[in-house]
DNA sequence: CAAATAGGCAACCAATGGGTTGCGTTTCGA
DNA sequence: TCGAAACGCAACCCATTGGTTGCCTATTTG
């Protein structure tokens, strides 16, 4: 398989990733657990305009995407940030403005020759 | 308002972003158009395993979601990388990790304590 | 122990999304 | 000039999604 080949197939892998980080209340519910750390779903529904029912099945495809993991403690459910699966999505923007960075120098060098 | 819910908002103003990230085939087409500079629709239906329509229809979600833009030369249609918009996304997710680095350290203070 | 609190499960609904096929329009080039 | 290439528009289809409501379970706590 090529480089360019296998480049994407790790670039594609983040898809799910940002399928999950691409709804408004979802990005917010992972701002906030990243900046107030874990909190319960009576907790996260508070200051969000929707159900705690609606709010359960975001948290629910967040933790299908890995970008955060529940706790239970008692009766109550903590829902805590993963900063490592982010860390993936960003490596993989890194790796798309990188490739176009070397896009464009080479073409630079094309048009200097 | 306050300082949280003012970058709260800052950060879900990517949501779009991200959604349009979020599919596997725009992910590719992204990574792409990245690498290996403007191409046509055509092009880019090469090696993709869909039809021309449906490219054609994950380029309009990227263009919509500022990612990608488009030239007309003759009959040919070619789509541009905007690197600007993916840096927005970068920021975004730069901000979202800084927050819990700091809300880390903040309880680590308090352990300390 | 009883009430209140935290949450799960399931059914249901309307809207969106990803994909296709069919056909029309513009532009290029032999 | 006329056929082929590149693309647009529109209709259609089925699966997914975001959201709700209703009801049930488990754990605190007064």
């Amino acid at each position: 398989m090529s480089r360019r080949n296998a480049a994407a197939l790790r670039v594609e892998q983040a898809a799910p990733i940002f399928a999950a980080l691409g709804d408004q209340t979802r990005l917010a519910l992972v701002s906030r657990l990243g900046s107030s750390g874990p909190l319960s779903i009576t907790r996260l529904t508070e200051g969000s305009n929707v159900t705690r029912q609606a709010v359960t099945k975001h948290l629910q495809v967040l933790a299908g995407a890995g970008l955060v993991r529940d706790e239970w403690h008692g009766r109550e459910r903590l829902w805590v940030f993963e900063a490592a699966r982010l860390a993936e999505a960003r490596r993989c923007l890194d790796v798309i403005s990188s490739q176009w960075d070397d896009a464009l120098s080479r073409l630079k060098d094309f048009v200097e020759k």
